[in-house]
DNA sequence: TTGCTGTGAACAAACGATTGCTCTATGTTA
DNA sequence: TAACATAGAGCAATCGTTTGTTCACAGCAA
């Protein structure tokens, strides 16, 4: 249905590769007055668009770029998108939104399939440690971003938070409130952000000379329920924990529901701490505490990231690490809630 | 950096489409037993995959979908989005996510850019009444569904709720607590969900003899900003209501908001119903009585909409509506939250 | 030997653009 | 007038597949 190259050629009484020029004002050659308006008239009028497979084909690149992500349902993994394609869209990419709901062998299949389509890059956000996918994605050469979690930390372009400085933030927040039974509602092991957020848990407790209770320490995955569970068996212990760090903010929504249907009150009972301040953070009451990660520009700047690689053509495990920020809110301290907005530190960046 | 055909065929010491033939299963010709299991070999070994931007282009379909909605991090969107692919992904198709935040102009470009990619077809969320741009997607040919808000009542392939009886019932809920003074938080008038949701709200006062107070209906569109704004304005009033009926979910929880800053009870001194049931009603204490809609299920029908459309070719203006229920929570009884999950009737759909 | 049949694979024309190169007029210069 | 430069546009290869058609050759019968 939409006009080619070759139908405006006849129209126009001229070579395709004449229109062609005109279309894409190809400087490196002469075309006459005339017939340069003949031409431009003739493709207002049929609005012509080139076929972007066949541009595809013979430029190399799609402008198609591809997001790999556990569920899009997760409010923490929205955000991301849209800064990705906030970063995206300008430069006239669009792209493609794959979930994995965290399983590797989707993640896997999705990439092939993706690197056969010849997409221009791939942001990745559900990567495991030592990922093969990742590995065969480095293998192929295609332009990759890891996002929030990295497979190996020297090899991968990564842009992500500093989990270990944030987790141990959240945990001394915590301790200066004179909680000492602290648990952690920690995410696998296979997942850079349960390894790091773990770490800054303990490091945070070694500090202050609290003895490590490997009771306190229960694998609630990065999900609500996940975290509804977990919390509940904390709270059935001996000598429950007066405070928990979970490992994410929906993990932390978990454990809000639990306390509630157990019918302990946040902060008094079980103060509750998290990770990320998405959005919903905020509007939970009482409000979550939190360790802040920009998540929007996360997403802008795996973008320039993906940019710069193919513009470059330079591959490199260029690393972007926010520096994270708590946001003290009603689940811990139990004071007033801070005015709406702007109560963000601007965030300072290292490479 | 991937193989091709042609580099395949140099190894093998055949023609390329000898390659083209085993790796298609291509029964038209007969391939001698051994050369076919040398290629295969060969096939696996390399795991080949043919290039699909050539593949599309010579094949006419891209295997490509593109999704335009407003946002996707309201959740109302996202649940959509993942119906759309769990109903896309199974078939091969890849799914390209669009965000327009409401502007025409922007559903205008992606849409140009994305027929310009030959998308095989399109799913849209954004559409407003008689939307010149649904107009031009018709007539490029272009497969499409509209979902939740249509365009063009007897032109449009479309899937949604039955907005005016979803209105009526939650409206009619709100008059047998008793209220009277019931305001609503209305959607745009450019925007069918917005106009019919109205209507069904019109229509149950009139049914139970209250008379409409225009007062009472303001233009509070989409948003939670907008639903917390409105709100407001509602509570300032000489003679407030005692009861509103938000066009969505997200718009309610704006209404929540205000509520509790200018210290009303929910439900004592305002109640509030909402619309679509998104996950976050139920998480809102008190919990949010809302129009349940099957979300997740308007995605996969639609997607399956699409691809009868693809499929047979037909490009009917067909519509699913669902018959929408009621989900009384205590934003608005008071009562006892119900138990989690199962709650649900199952949904039944007209065509 | 000639002619025929059938197998197995090569050939070649698309799909719709892009781009280096070639070619034909025309105009300019010596 | 001959040689030559230049403008303007056509030619053709190419990107990597798919698929209808042709072709070479072997086996077999007459």
């Amino acid at each position: 249905m939409p006009v080619t190259l070759k139908e405006l050629a006849a129209r126009a009484l001229v070579h395709p590769s004449t229109i062609s020029r005109v279309a894409n004002n190809d400087p490196s050659l002469r075309i006459a007055p005339a017939t340069r308006s003949r031409i431009e008239a003739l493709l207002r009028e049929t609005e012509y668009r080139p076929n972007g497979v066949a541009r595809g084909l013979k430029l190399r690149q799609t402008l198609v770029w591809a997001v790999v992500i556990p569920d899009i349902t997760n409010p923490f993994f929205a955000a991301l998108f849209r800064g990705i394609e906030d970063g995206a869209s300008p430069r006239g990419y669009n792209v493609l939104l794959c979930n994995t709901d965290g399983s590797p062998e989707r993640q896997r299949s999705h990439l092939q399939s993706l690197t056969a389509r010849r997409v221009d890059g791939v942001i990745l956000a559900s990567t495991i440690l030592k990922d093969p996918a990742v590995r065969w994605l480095r293998h192929q050469r295609t332009p990759y971003v890891l996002v929030n979690r990295y497979s190996d930390e020297a090899l991968d372009p990564f842009v992500g938070s500093d989990d270990v400085t944030g987790a141990r933030l959240a945990t001394q927040h915590l301790l200066s409130l004179g909680h000492v039974r602290i648990a952690h509602l920690a995410g696998q092991t296979t997942i850079s952000t349960g390894v790091q957020r773990r770490r800054g848990y303990q490091a945070a407790l070694a500090a202050a000379g609290v003895p490590f209770d490997p009771e306190l320490l229960v694998d609630a995955g990065f999900t609500e329920d996940g975290g509804d569970r977990a919390t509940e068996g904390l709270l059935a212990l001996k000598n429950p924990p007066s405070a928990v760090f979970a490992v994410t903010d929906m993990t932390a929504v978990g454990a809000y529901a639990a306390a509630r249907r157990l019918g302990r009150r946040v902060p008094e009972d079980l103060a509750i701490a998290g990770y990320n301040d998405i959005p919903l953070a905020a509007r939970l009451i009482p409000g979550l505490t939190t360790v802040h990660v920009p998540i929007h520009e996360l997403g802008t700047v795996a973008a320039r990231m993906l940019l710069e690689q193919i513009e470059t053509g330079v591959l490199a495990p260029k690393r972007v690490v926010f520096a994270p920020q708590l946001v003290v809110r009603g689940s811990t301290s139990g004071v007033a809630e801070e005015p709406p907005g702007g109560q963000y530190v601007a965030r300072s960046a290292t490479e």
